[in-house]
Formats: structure tokens, C-alpha cells, sequence
DNA sequence: AGCACGCCGACT
DNA sequence: GTCGGCGTGCTC
């Protein structure tokens, strides 16, 4: 047979060139050429050579012009695999984007020195517990349903720190390994996918105490470009691998892959940011469909979206009650009879987690003298005081240093809910010679010890005393819960099952400020009834994920010619175009919201790429000519609703 | 993107 | 008459 053709590929976020385009390939490189690999050709009027994957090699072309010809191949590797190719257009054409746009994501630059030392790696024999022999089922893998058809299932994991194989840590990550580690003992390799680099690190070391840091493949943010592709180089390798890293790692493409594992679904960190705006469960869930691997979700609570998918019988449910032992209040005030009772029995064996909702000294700052919220005068938004005492403005984090309250004048102010910081100092006061630290963001404790202490944290970021914390207090329930965005109740429940999971096995939890029902719901471990309510709720609103979301920002004429198409599409709801808060110097932009049923999927998608397309050269920078995009077209944003 | 083509105003 | 501004369109 004679392949003479090559269809290729370019890495371009541009809608214009999301195409495949056919090169001659001239008879000296035949035989090296591979699917997959790289090849360098000429491309329209440019001098300098392109850059394209080759997606497929054919006999002859359907193209009616004369072909152009490949110039060179730059990697004969397979980088780019069809499963992979596969996912990526997937994925493109169910988020409305370009190929270019995922493709960027998925393959990393070739790194030319890694690429021609590339050795196959070594294989190292797994460390004695885990081998295929001895090797027990897992908690988390030895449910009768893992070898039933379905291959998707929600597992809920134990709350504590525990201890397995002499090693301390939180129950999760030893579901999370001890699957991965089974996988590696039949010879297969999984994907962990984790919310942050905190867990990817914890993960890391957990498997360094067990003996299976040689089993690893690590993506991390900070990787240098060839690091990144030497990753890339090592999932494609034969050799069984846990690769373990935030949501990116579901681009990897592993080799003989039989399950993926999530942890915590509903984290925003596992929402994309950028193009393509694909949270990992979605993301994993388009790439089990086409590679017929195992999905494991783990979590302390079931996501509304992940029990919408459960009723549906697309998933199977494994979930448990997240039961620790802990009590409620309903008390207003923040530190109440129960909050100090437990921080002081707490202090008797160990670390007590002081769970707040805001950073800084104050989540609010108003006048003294008529009590209206400060705003900024910059604009408009509300002031906080941040760990300098500086009043700062939530919206665009600019200082108010003097600035006199809009209604009344008066620069004398008040401080709203006390931020961590300020939490740190009123407990200093209430325990006396007890340590008392912050743990936020800006100041990231990474360890501490078992010695008696308060740590006041933020959700997310409180340290892991080695053997857990004897007592956690989480205060603020009010605002977990009243927290502007449509998952707030649902965010709640996770933010609490996660810090609650620090204690120790003894420890004792407790939950100040919740309405009884709530409260009742979370001590005694039935919080699901609470999030089949918020689905009820969803499905009836047609809010996701009973439905999806499309945003779109741009300038009102190509605003109008996006609703008009859309308009065709059954079962779309436009919510509104509103105009946005103009800013520096820029046209005025509106957004337009819309909410569509996931069999109109396609036809959204589509449309929102055909409206790129119609629209590509109208809005271009009138001093140098670029081409901007007209339209900011986003599916699924998790911040818009 | 990157580059050329082409259709209008002010210039040796 | 034609030089060059940038709006338009195409790339196997």
C-alpha cells in the first residue's frame, strides 16, 4: 500500500484553522512518517515552516487542488496517539472549542533533547504487600460491583487519619493508592486526578513510605517544559504507572490504563479556568465513554452532579455515611458554649482546627456612624480588612485607605465578622498559653506537630498534624451557607466533611451556627438526603447539572447574531444579555447566558463554533490589524450562575 | 496567525 | 498618473 498522503493537524486556537489539511509526502520519507508523530510543512503564504500532527496517513486525497508537500519530519514518536486524538476532538466538540485550543493542553511542546535521549524505562518490581500474590482487596476495591458492567461508581471514603502498613494519613489517600497499587499488581496503570498540588504532594508521600515512588509519574504545575515532556515520553511507555497530578493529568496518555480515580469532584479546583472550561468529572467521564476504562469518584459527600448521575443508573453508588463523631449548635454566636468546651477538651490530647470562612482581620468593614458596608471608590465593591488592617475591596483589590462612607461622609469605621486573623488574636485571649496560629493562603503552614495548639484555617489549607487533630471547630456555618453561587449548601456540607476528616480517630467535631435540620443531617452522617433535595431543586429550576450553562461576552451586534442561531436550538432558555461594567478604555461588552439540555449538546456546541467562525475578522485591532475574538463562547463556567 | 490582494485618498 | 493606507480572505 502506498501512503502518500499525510492528513495533519495544527496546534491553533484559530476557528478557521480547525481542520485537517492533506500534504503530499514525498517518496524519501515514507517509510519514517508515523501517525502521531510531528512533521514540519509549508503552510499558506508564511515563509517560515509549520509545525503539525499527523492524524492520518492515506492513499490519496479528496482535496481538489495540488497538494503542498511535507518538508520534514521533526519526531517519528507517536505524541499524539488516535485514543488521544480521539479525546481531544471529543472534547473540543462538546465544549464548542477549538482543536488547537484542547491540543495545547494535551501534548506538551516537543523538547528536542528529551526527546532524542528518550531511553525506555527501567521496570521495578512492586514492594512485597502489594504484589499481584499477596495482595488483599482493597477497601476500596473489593465491593462485588467493581467486576460488574457498569465501570463507573461513587465510593465515599472513611473520615480519620488512620493508620496502614505503620503510616499515618487520611483514609482517602489509602483508598486512592491502595486501588492504583492493585491495578499495578495486574500489570496496569491508573490516573489519580486530585484537586491540588497539596494533595498530588500528599500522595507522593504517601507512596514514598510505602515503597512505590518508582511506580509513579508525577505531573506537576511547576514542571519545566521538558520535564513535561518527559512525562508525556513516560505515560506512552509500556511500563505500569500511577500518574498522579491536579486535573490535567487527565490529558495523559497512559499506556494500558484501567482506571481513573478522582478525589473530590465538586472542588473548584477541578474546574478549568481557560479554554476548554472542562471540570475533571466531566473530563473523565468523556474519556471513559471512549476508552472503556474503570472511573472511580471518591469523596467524603456525593456532588448533586455526580447523584444526578447515580438516579439516571449511569453510576454506580458506593457511597457510606460520612459519620465521624461530632455535635452541633445553632447558636448565633460565634463562639459558643459548645466551641469552647470542645477546643478545651481537644487541647487535653492534641491539635484543635478552628475551621473560619475569611482570611484577614475582617470579612466586612462598615461606617460607625450610619452602618452602611464601605465600598471601594475605586469600584464600588465591598471592603474587607486584609492581615494588614488595610481595608481592601473584594472586587478589584484596591486599598481604601480614607475613604469616607458614600452616604454619610464619616471615615470612622467598624469591623464586620472577624476574618482568621483576627480569630487567631480572640482565641490567644480566651486560651491563655495556648499556641495559637493561622494557617491561609498567604501563610501556608505545611506541618505542625501533635503537641496541644489551635490552628485557625481557612477550608482547603489547614495543616495535618501527623496523627490528626483531637478536636475540630467549624465556625462560620452561616456564611458557608449563604455564600453567593448556586452550590452553596452543597459546598458547605464538603467543606465541613473535609475538615471533620482530620480528626483523629478519638477526636470530636463540632459544628457552631447551623439551622437544626442541617445540623441533625451532618451529625449523624445523612447529609445525602440533603443533596437529593438540592438536585430536586436544580431539576426543577432546569439549573445545572440538571441542565448546562452557555456564557458568552462580546459586543452586543455579535451578541444578537449568537441568540438568533441559538434560537433554532430546542430546549435552549436564553436567562438574559446584560451589559457588563465597561472597563479602562475598552467598547462596552454584554453576556449572554443560556441553559440547554445535554442532548442539545452537539447542536449548541456546534452553533456556538459556527458563530466564531461567521464572526472571524470582524472585530480586529484597529491600530495593527490582529484579529481578536468577537465572542468569548464558554460552556459549563462554573462561576456565571 | 501571517501574509498578499485590492480598492480608495494625497503626493513626487 | 501611482504610492500605500488597512479592510478582507485564504491557507492542503
Amino acid at each position: 500500500m502506498n501512503r502518500s498522503v499525510a492528513r495533519v493537524a495544527f496546534d491553533s486556537p484559530l476557528p478557521q484553522l480547525d481542520r485537517l489539511f492533506d500534504y503530499a509526502i514525498p517518496p524519501e520519507l515514507q517509510s519514517s512518517i508515523r501517525v502521531g508523530g510531528l512533521v514540519k510543512v509549508p503552510f499558506g503564504r508564511a515563509k517560515k515552516l509549520q509545525s503539525a500532527y499527523v492524524i492520518e496517513l492515506l492513499e490519496q486525497t479528496e482535496f481538489e487542488g495540488s497538494l503542498a508537500e511535507v518538508a520534514s519530519i521533526e519526531t517519528v514518536r507517536t505524541i499524539l496517539t488516535d485514543k488521544a486524538y480521539r479525546l481531544v476532538r471529543a472534547i473540543a466538540d462538546r465544549q464548542g472549542v477549538t482543536l488547537g485550543d484542547v491540543l495545547r493542553s494535551a501534548v506538551p511542546p516537543r523538547a528536542v533533547r528529551i526527546d532524542k535521549n528518550w531511553t525506555r524505562p527501567v521496570l521495578i518490581p512492586l514492594p512485597e504487600p502489594f504484589r499481584a500474590e499477596s495482595s488483599q482487596a482493597s477497601s476500596a476495591g473489593d465491593s462485588p460491583e467493581r467486576q460488574s458492567n457498569s465501570q463507573i461508581r461513587v465510593v465515599t471514603s472513611r473520615p480519620n487519619l488512620i493508620e496502614k502498613h505503620g503510616v499515618f494519613e487520611s483514609a482517602w489517600l489509602f483508598d486512592l493508592i491502595e486501588s492504583a497499587a492493585e491495578n499495578l499488581a495486574n500489570g496496569a496503570s491508573s490516573i489519580v486526578c486530585v484537586p491540588d498540588f497539596r494533595d498530588t504532594q500528599r500522595f507522593v508521600a504517601l507512596a514514598h513510605a510505602l515503597g512505590l515512588q518508582g511506580h509513579l509519574n508525577i505531573y506537576e504545575k511547576s514542571a519545566t517544559p521538558s520535564e513535561q515532556y518527559a512525562r508525556h515520553l513516560l505515560a506512552l511507555s509500556d511500563k505500569p504507572q500511577i500518574v498522579v497530578g491536579n486535573r490535567s493529568v487527565l490529558y495523559s496518555p497512559v499506556t494500558n490504563l484501567v482506571e481513573i480515580l478522582i478525589w473530590d469532584d465538586e472542588d473548584q479546583s477541578h474546574s478549568d479556568q481557560a479554554s476548554p472550561y472542562l471540570a475533571s468529572r466531566e473530563h473523565a467521564l468523556l474519556r471513559q465513554s471512549l476508552e472503556g476504562c474503570r472511573l472511580s469518584f471518591l469523596s467524603h459527600t456525593v456532588s448533586v452532579p455526580l447523584a444526578r448521575l447515580i438516579r439516571l443508573g449511569y453510576v454506580i453508588d458506593q457511597s457510606i455515611r460520612f459519620n465521624p463523631d461530632l455535635a452541633f449548635s445553632e447558636s448565633q454566636t460565634r463562639f459558643d458554649s459548645l466551641s469552647f468546651a470542645t477546643i478545651r477538651s481537644g487541647l487535653k490530647s492534641g491539635p484543635v482546627l478552628v475551621q473560619v470562612a475569611n482570611i484577614g482581620i475582617a470579612a466586612g468593614v462598615y461606617c460607625s456612624s450610619c452602618s452602611k458596608r464601605s465600598q471601594c471608590s475605586k469600584c464600588g465593591g465591598g471592603l474587607w480588612l486584609d492581615g494588614g488592617n488595610r481595608a481592601t475591596c473584594r472586587a478589584c483589590g484596591a486599598f481604601n485607605l480614607n475613604t469616607p462612607c458614600q452616604q454619610c461622609g464619616s471615615t470612622e469605621r467598624a469591623m464586620g465578622r472577624a476574618g482568621a486573623q483576627r480569630t487567631v488574636e480572640e482565641l490567644g485571649k480566651s486560651f491563655a498559653g495556648v499556641r495559637v496560629s493561622e494557617s491561609v493562603a498567604a501563610n501556608d503552614q505545611a506541618e505542625i506537630d501533635d503537641s496541644p495548639q489551635i490552628v485557625v484555617a481557612t477550608p482547603g489549607l489547614a495543616p495535618i498534624p501527623k496523627h490528626g487533630y483531637a478536636a475540630v471547630v467549624s465556625v462560620d456555618s452561616k456564611v458557608f451557607l449563604a455564600r453567593d453561587s448556586l452550590n452553596a449548601t452543597e459546598d458547605a456540607l464538603r467543606i465541613w466533611a473535609n475538615a471533620f476528616a482530620l480528626l483523629k480517630p478519638s477526636g470530636k467535631g463540632a459544628l457552631i451556627g447551623v439551622p437544626a435540620q442541617i445540623g441533625a443531617s451532618v451529625a449523624t452522617g445523612n447529609t445525602r438526603n440533603i443533596i437529593e433535595r438540592e438536585l430536586d431543586d436544580r431539576i426543577q429550576l432546569a439549573f445545572p447539572p440538571a441542565t448546562r450553562v452557555l456564557s458568552a461576552t462580546g459586543q452586543r451586534e455579535s451578541l444578537n447574531l449568537l441568540k438568533t442561531e441559538l434560537a433554532a436550538i430546542e430546549g435552549l432558555r436564553i436567562l438574559g444579555i446584560s451589559t457588563l461594567p465597561s472597563q479602562d478604555s475598552k467598547p462596552a461588552e454584554s453576556r449572554l447566558i443560556a441553559t440547554f439540555g445535554y442532548q442539545s449538546s452537539n447542536a449548541v456546541a456546534a452553533t456556538a463554533k459556527a458563530v466564531q467562525l461567521k464572526l472571524v475578522g470582524s472585530v480586529r485591532v484597529s491600530t495593527s490589524g490582529r484579529a481578536r475574538r468577537p465572542l468569548t463562547i464558554k460552556l459549563d463556567d462554573s462561576r456565571v450562575l
